[in-house]
DNA sequence: CGGGCCTCATTTTTT
DNA sequence: ATGAGGCCCG
């Protein structure tokens, strides 16, 4: 065997000082500030395998928190190579994976089974609705998203439903007043259908553990070390999670950095870490300055924005590669525009310089909605590319479909898998039947399904809904029966043979072929599914849990950054959330334009504005080599367009930047107007008259004149109606028919002939 | 009962 | 512009 000592310096031979004594930090509490690359991955895993071989603790009493599966994964890998064996019994993962492992084990404590539903947003948003509508309140009077953001932020807080009503139920506030009305409602409805929000796996482990006195001591004696990665990023009960866990022995290492925290809207409390010696005294404190990332170019600007936060523990970062090339600040006339520039940019830098491939380059933004215009581009181009994020896989419609009915066989209470099994593929039952089946249901006490396996009984089912009803319950219990001794990729197969699935979708118009290959997508990834390796079992779960459940629990709790594949070479486009913790060589971070990036509503609370500073200095933070910041003059935005000008952020950079323009910008730009769109004199005048050119095309419509439609074509306007940004017309096309059109959205055009 | 059409909101970021 | 959900009619 080797000797563990001669491993342990290999290991740390080639850390510097500072990595070095995080990484021999043994016992009692530690807080890491790394900024932006300085290695911190890196000293997470050696001091875990420092740990295991040079203080003998077996890998089963240590937990790793990380931000994303996927990073646990990395690291897992990580030790295992270092260690040159699997850490066994580590248990490494997100707090919400950790929870519901917890929960996995001892949930029926806290009232649940152990084979309890994860529910996700959509699905938790549909049962606010059910909610609201079962206390007797208007879903669209009172917005189900803004009640779920709520309940969310009460339950991050650790504020039990009980608790809301007693603060709010007497209050003025009719909104909180709603809420506390519907909270107890949400929360017993979850509870009856064996489900759980995501918000419940870190407030569930916390109820636990504080209440069981025995459970906690275990759970302690357990875990004698534990290591949190991305600890900036921490809520009240996450907080509150580590600290019950680290009560007893205090060996807790934290590693994070103020400057880098972000999730402040989720409730992530960036006082976390700023206060984490007052909360664990004793605590020491490592700072990782040396950025072995990024040229001296890049950081300089980063340390510029990042320094005007007031909030913050305050370092500076260096790096050791000096010089660098500029950083690019490109002004495009559009969205397509910028995308075109960027696409092209990228082409050739490929030319120049043959060593990048596409997984070099990252395109950043703030909104989701931006990734369209870029991805129109990087198809139309034929560029490989990514997209991380957005309309996420499991999301889509048919794959939620398909998973109601994997759902319905692994838990039959669960209320929203039974709604939309049973309404797709369309099995002759409506509106009326399901009313009558819910009624049946709630006067026996009932789940849905077990209600529909008594069809026969319910009144007033017409005859073919009662086949509908039976076709669907037999259909579920042949394979809950299966489920048993099948594998995932089995049960699926079989399962969409048996609903003439892809069939049905194919005969649903143009989008068919592409649900189906999802479909197929997911009934490879079923088959690829291999349980053992999505937890690692302790013996009595094994038989505990199907190969269909644990399928089911890990589809839950995928994010989209976990489905990220850093080893296909395409382009990377994601926000710049999702951006966190990853770097590339070449980063594009684009529309950064005054009221997008920051976004507007930050304006008038520092903190927020904070808050989005220090997104934009995660993006700049990404790039090792090269930095492009791109914007827009004008953008559409919401079906809008708005003008704007270049964001406040990279003016903050000022210095060093090549200034750039798309050749549309070259070709209608005059100096006037860009000494006024880099220096606005106040954020709220630059609107309508930046460029003439650019308020051509508002015309006065008239009737009976003629215009042409991108898609529709040619047409005579028969009607005018509304004014302003309602200004309608309808318009009789040639080929395409009588439309109606919003003048705004329409990009018509008036045809001379 | 189901399909089609109309209306409405949507755009901040996500485990 | 686009997608989702609600409403109406066959």
């Amino acid at each position: 065997m080797n000797d563990p000592a001669f491993d342990t310096d290999v290991l740390t031979q080639f850390l510097n000082p500072e990595q070095r004594e995080a990484v021999e930090h043994f016992e009692g509490p530690c807080l890491v500030l790394a900024g932006a690359g300085s290695g911190k991955t890196r000293v997470l895993t050696t001091r875990v395998c420092r740990l295991i071989l040079d203080h003998g603790v077996p890998p089963d009493r240590i937990m790793a928190v990380t931000f994303t599966n996927k990073a646990a994964g990395e690291m897992r890998e990580r030790i295992e190579g270092m260690l040159g064996r699997p850490p066994s019994g580590i248990w490494m993962g997100t707090f919400h994976a950790l929870g519901a492992r917890i929960l996995r084990r001892h949930a029926p404590r806290v009232g649940w089974s152990r084979s309890f539903t994860i529910y996700d947003a959509e699905q938790t948003l549909r049962q606010v609705k059910r909610s609201l509508q079962d206390v007797g309140l208007d879903p669209k009077r009172w917005s189900p998203k803004a009640v779920r953001a709520q309940i969310s932020n009460a339950k991050n807080q650790l504020v039990t439903s009980a608790q809301f009503v007693e603060d709010h139920a007497g209050g003025f506030d009719l909104f909180l007043k709603n809420v506390a009305r519907v909270f107890p409602q949400y929360e017993e409805a979850l509870r009856t259908q064996d489900g759980m929000d995501f918000d419940d796996l870190l407030v569930l482990p916390v109820r636990l553990l504080s209440t069981d006195e025995d459970l906690l001591q275990s759970f302690r004696e357990r875990f004698s070390f534990i290591l949190v990665d991305e600890y900036q990023d921490t809520n009240r009960a996450q907080f509150r999670f580590l600290e019950l866990l680290a009560g007893g022995h205090h060996n807790l290492m934290v590693v994070g950095d103020d400057d880098q925290s972000i999730y402040g809207w989720r409730g992530a409390d960036i006082r976390n870490i700023l206060d984490f010696e007052a909360s664990f005294p004793g605590a020491s404190v490592v700072r990782l300055e040396q950025n072995y990332r990024s040229t001296s170019v890049i950081l300089d600007a980063a340390n510029r924005v990042i320094s005007q936060n007031v909030d913050r523990k305050g370092k500076t970062l260096r790096t050791e590669r000096q010089g660098g090339a500029p950083i690019v600040r490109l002004e495009a006339a559009d969205e397509s525009d910028e995308a075109r520039w960027i696409v092209e940019e990228i082409e050739n830098r490929m030319l120049e310089n043959p060593d990048r491939t596409h997984r070099d380059f990252a395109v950043l933004y703030r909104t989701n909605a931006q990734a369209r215009a870029l991805e129109d581009r990087f198809r139309r181009r034929g560029l490989p590319y990514q997209v991380v994020g957005g309309v996420k896989f499991y999301e889509r419609r048919e794959i939620q479909d398909l998973l109601s009915y994997l759902r319905l066989i692994s838990n039959p209470r669960d209320r929203d898998a039974f709604d939309r099994a049973v309404n797709y593929p369309r099995r002759g039952i409506g509106r009326t039947s399901l009313e009558r089946l819910a009624a049946f249901a709630s006067e026996h006490g009932l789940g849905m399904l077990e209600a529909a396996e008594r069809a026969p009984e319910i009144e007033g089912l017409s005859a073919g809904a009662r086949r509908g009803l039976e076709a669907l319950s037999d259909l579920i219990r042949k394979y809950s029966i299966e489920a048993a001794h099948s594998t995932v990729g089995e049960l699926t197969n079989a399962l969409v043979e048996d609903l003439d699935f892809l069939t049905t979708l194919r005969g649903e118009g143009p989008d068919g072929d592409d649900r189906a290959d999802n479909v197929r997508e997911l009934i490879a990834g079923a088959a690829d599914f291999d349980a053992t390796r999505v937890m690692e079992l302790e013996e009595d779960d094994r038989d505990h849990f199907t190969d269909l459940d644990l399928f089911l629990q890990q589809v839950a709790l995928v994010a989209d950054v976990d489905r990220h594949d850093p080893g296909a070479d395409t382009v990377t486009l994601m926000t710049l959330h999702n951006a966190k913790g990853l770097e590339f060589p070449v980063v594009f971070i684009s529309g950064l334009e005054e009221g997008l990036f920051p976004l507007g509503r930050s304006f008038d609370d520092p903190a927020m504005l904070e808050e989005e500073r220090r997104l934009f200095y995660v993006g700049v933070t990404r790039a090792e080599d090269r930095l492009y910041l791109t914007w827009a003059r004008q953008r559409r935005r919401a079906g809008e367009i708005s003008h704007s000008y270049l964001s406040s952020f990279v003016q903050a950079i000022a210095e060093g930047l090549e200034g750039r323009q798309t050749a549309r910008i070259k070709a209608v730009s005059h100096v006037s107007y860009r000494r006024r769109a880099e220096r606005p004199s106040a954020p709220e005048s630059p609107d309508v008259d930046l460029d003439e050119s650019f308020n051509q095309d508002r015309p006065a419509y008239i009737k009976g004149e003629r215009v042409t439609h991108e898609t529709f074509g040619s047409g005579v306007i028969t009607e005018i109606t509304g004014f302003g940004r309602d200004l309608k017309v309808t318009v009789d096309f040639d080929s395409a028919g009588r439309k109606k059109l919003l003048v705004r959205y329409a990009a018509l055009e008036k045809d001379y002939f």
